[in-house]
DNA sequence: ATGAAAGCGCTAACAG
DNA sequence: CTGTTAGCGCTTTCAT
């Protein structure tokens, strides 16, 4: 049998309300020193473990937060599964970690699980730029962060990398190898992700001075090899000359190089690819992906942080952190062969 | 506000011993149909969601169990995760996840906490062959299946995959290639893993009718790319001769090619590589990574059948399912060069 | 078949 | 500073 708080306050000859304050950090002032003493070494002596769930009852508050993610299978998640744990652990709460698999139906089941269980609030990865869930959770009172992808209205507190910039470094990296047909392979425009790369991806064309060929800027459906190979033979199919892909994210750009060697073009003496976030392994893909850094454990740190601030205080302002992220050039892009200009 | 119970009870017209009862699948035969569709309904109408904790807290049952995993960047465990909340999910229960980084300190932290949110049973892929926290754990009261790896005794539920048997198709395959000189980077033998395979390795050698060279069987104490990479230098800058490794998982053996190229061999031609897993991303190393095929997600399915079984039957004998292997050939092998005997 | 009452372990008013 | 009282939302005797 556990040894419940009325155990350890029948041995310290106090109330239990008393042995409560007393093992409380917050009203721990309330409880003469002395007693406040004896209750502690009596509870350790018995070896005391509170119940959390008892607590939560009365208190509403469960000192567990729900994360949630996309898909654990994207090396992109664990490790901001894992920064938020770090950031959390050491303030005293548990993650509840979940996998949507990018199905609405189960992300709604998770956090539906998450409420049930009384979580303190959430963070999620699975923020889509129109998401009435999200809005629903958060107007529901608990604390919401969205980290790595974020809505389209500001309301709710996000961290995410700084998008735009990456796909100017991207740009700025091919064109500097001599590339001036370039293509993009922009990811689901209702993710910011896939959003705020397309917007950089126009800019810096504009601002490097190259006319923008429409022709040679695909919308994906998902951030997936099939989905990044697809749009590549899209491409290839419709015998559009180009000599750069920018992927919207790693995943995309595994598939269009795979398209490629399936068409017999070689990456990247005909043509480079650029991926996005620096996934685990992909400096071992071969070719090795060039491809934006992205702070994954840092974006899950800060998230927790954000986090912790609204427990601390639900009313403060959204605040929207974004992280730096930073070119990584490997084998997968070359400048540009002389004398052609792409496929086709 | 949240929708209680008693505000159900209300609705329809009768006691909140009645709605529960109602509620419950296990005791709605108590009451009469009639009354319990229209508490069903009720509750469906006014969107009545249980409260998991105040149930808990009466039938100390959280309908939660922890799942713990060493690492969650090995892309080896996130589908074993996947395939525990499959399972899980269907049955009403949520898994909480926890890393420990292969760290025993975080791995008692990680306990802590889960049996503090008073979690119905444990599922962990951090066994070592000796784990008195494990025993501890199952000596607690609740539940605990182990899965992927096993303990020495087997007192507790397992379900593992035949990594005798793995390594046994993995050394006919190099053997079938014409390799005779197979050096073994074992796995730590702390983990059955480690253990298994390198037993399977040393029958096999025997079963084929190769004589064992102890110089070419090497001890890893780590799962990781660094340990392959040491171990694979150790075997080079002792001057053994082989032309077949054997890696004790696709860890090391990704390390262990990258000593090689660092020595200047070629793999496959001078040197074949055979990992262990068929992690996620191995078809696309370069070279492909030949390797195991372990049943991952099924894996994380049977884990949880046995524990949704024990939470049932708590005394039944601890079963132990062993799920079959299969070889995955890819680049990393050939048949050995003629006329060469290996590097050195 | 249903209602009444008690209590899981804890905390939060409110007294004193 | 400490004890009393009440109750979080639910399940479970025990009556009826």
């Amino acid at each position: 049998m556990p040894v419940t708080l009325r155990d350890v306050a029948a041995a310290a000859g106090v109330h239990p309300a008393t042995a409560s304050r007393a093992l409380n950090q917050q009203t721990r002032s309330l409880v003469n020193d002395e007693t406040a003493r004896r209750v502690l070494e009596t509870a350790a002596g018995l070896g005391y473990r509170p119940n959390p769930i008892a607590r939560g009852l009365k208190t509403s508050r469960s000192y567990t937060v729900g994360v949630v993610v996309p898909d654990l299978r994207n090396p992109l998640f664990p490790p901001i599964a894992r920064g938020i744990e770090d950031r959390l652990e050491p303030a005293g709460y548990t993650s509840l970690l979940a996998n949507t698999d990018n199905d609405p139906e189960r992300e709604r089941l998770s956090f539906d699980a998450m409420r049930a269980r009384q979580v303190d609030g959430y963070i999620t990865a699975t923020a889509r730029s129109e998401h009435p869930l999200l809005h629903e959770l958060a107007a529901n009172g608990r604390p919401l962060v969205l980290v790595n992808r974020a809505t389209a209205d500001e309301s709710l507190p996000s961290v995410v990398p700084d998008d735009r910039d990456g796909m100017r470094q991207a740009v700025e990296h091919v064109v500097a190898l001599g590339h001036r047909r370039i293509a993009h392979l922009a990811g689901p425009f209702s993710l910011s992700t896939g959003v705020h790369r397309h917007e950089g991806f126009v800019q810096a064309m504009e601002s490097v001075g190259l006319e923008l060929d429409r022709e040679l800027i695909l919308m994906g459906s998902r951030y997936s090899e099939e989905e990044g190979a697809r749009m590549c033979r899209e491409l290839l199919d419709g015998g559009r000359r180009f000599t750069a892909v920018l992927a919207g994210n790693d995943l995309m750009a595994l598939g269009c190089m795979d398209a490629l060697r399936e068409a017999g073009i070689d990456c990247p003496r005909e043509v480079s690819v650029v991926g996005f976030n620096d996934m685990d392994w992909s400096d071992r893909f071969s070719p090795p992906l060039t491809t934006m850094r992205i702070p994954h454990h840092q974006l899950g740190v800060e998230a927790a942080d954000l986090l912790l601030e609204r427990l601390a205080t639900p009313d403060a302002a959204a605040r929207h952190v974004v992280l730096p992220v930073s070119l990584v050039v490997r084998g997968s892009t070359a400048p540009v062969a002389s004398g052609r200009s792409g496929p086709a």
